[in-house]
DNA sequence: CCGCCAGTCATACCTTGGTTTGCTTGGAGG
DNA sequence: CCTCCAAGCAAACCAAGGTATGACTGGCGG
């Protein structure tokens, strides 16, 4: 990093180390976990509820959540799906004094990334976490790279889009201008449009941009 | 299906039916489970222990199993571990009557479909197997598919896959040709027989199927 | 009303891709 | 020893991809 002034890496810390979001009735426990994560060197944040954190302005970085099943309002489970359906998927890690099976279970099948029982062993809750934000990274550099494509596709018009997909499908050029009721110098026109608003200089790269688009699985 | 004989379809349940398999060592409840999983036409094999199972010959079909996780031998959880390891990735349904939340846990966290406590509701049974066979037959289907172009890709020479990832890549003949020290003919030559071989017409399809060769993820 | 832009086409030209034919070489296996 | 095959090269040829120039239309917004 040469070109960049050493004066302007002062505020070091932030935008992607991760951040932990810790939310529990319990102020002791909520203490207790936050010392845990600083002794590691992870920053978070702690609320006594979730109306709490969903009220508050929560910076955009890697991290996880730490949730409390048993929460005032709203329980934990409820929360989670009420996350998602706000499309919000930040890996949640669960804790709880008072829990059964089958609460866990259906909090498992509904994604969290661990269940655990207070009190737990500190290592256990550090590797949860540990394992929650590499995903989160993981998540957010997936999202990060589909949502570049996406704004390249918006640049095309609906024929470039139609050319694009027939290109992708392995059509010809010939075959495209049949489909489409056009000639084929016009399609090679939009071909090459194609290719410079998406930013790829062969159809091998063409075809990975395109299938990142809303495509089948 | 006008051109499949009538009198062939006799044999009709198999291969493609899902088949369950039961294991637990009380014989009632193997009863009463497969007697459940009948009453929707589901097919099941029950099984008193692991080493039994492991010692059956299956036949390959979609299904999934049903396990006890506490069983004689090694328990539920270190089958299920185990099957792993043997590359059986069939998708587990526990149940128990004994069972803590660790122990759902640890087993949801290494793919199991659900984790039942005794006695369960037979609807939450059930719907456990559907949705688990369904997961089983996503999985064969895709491992067929990739079975099927690993199957074209192996025969491949090594100078024709060195084409090959060299075209999915994007590289143009010339490079590919400068890059292995070889003419622009024989390039051209190579990238014919990989087309060939694997069966596709444009570089759109060859670069999907490559795809599907170990690649990333 | 005018300009902009998506969309269309033609002509011409060049680059790539792809096949065929024919020939050479070197190693593995019957 | 002879055959088979992966691997290579050349010449010639045709099909497909790609670009540039110039020109026309029709709709939409200022």
């Amino acid at each position: 990093m040469p070109p960049t002034p050493a004066a302007q890496q002062a505020p070091l810390s932030a935008k992607d180390d991760p951040l932990v979001l810790v939310v529990d009735d319990d102020g002791g426990m909520r203490e207790a976990v936050a010392d845990l994560l600083r002794s590691v060197g992870i920053e978070s944040r702690a609320f006594g509820s979730t109306a709490e954190l969903l009220a508050a302005a929560v910076p955009d970085r890697p991290g996880c959540l730490i949730l409390d099943v048993r929460l005032p309002g709203l329980g934990g489970l409820e929360f989670q799906t009420r996350l998602e359906s706000l499309g919000i998927a930040l890996p949640i890690v669960f804790m709880t004094g008072f829990a059964d099976v089958p609460m866990s279970v259906r909090a498992m099948k509904a994604g969290a990334m661990d269940f655990l029982i207070k009190p737990f062993r500190d290592q256990d809750m550090l590797d949860a976490v540990e394992a929650a934000i590499a995903r989160d990274r993981a998540r957010r550099r997936e999202r990060t790279a589909t949502m570049t494509v996406e704004a390249q596709a918006a640049t095309l018009t609906p024929r470039e889009r139609e050319v694009m997909a027939a290109v992708v499908k392995g059509r010809l050029n010939k075959q495209i201008a049949g489909d489409l009721g056009i000639s084929e110098v016009t399609v090679k026109l939009h071909r090459g449009k194609v290719m410079r608003k998406m930013q790829v200089r062969s159809v091998a790269d063409l075809v990975r941009k395109a299938e990142m688009l809303t495509p089948e699985e």
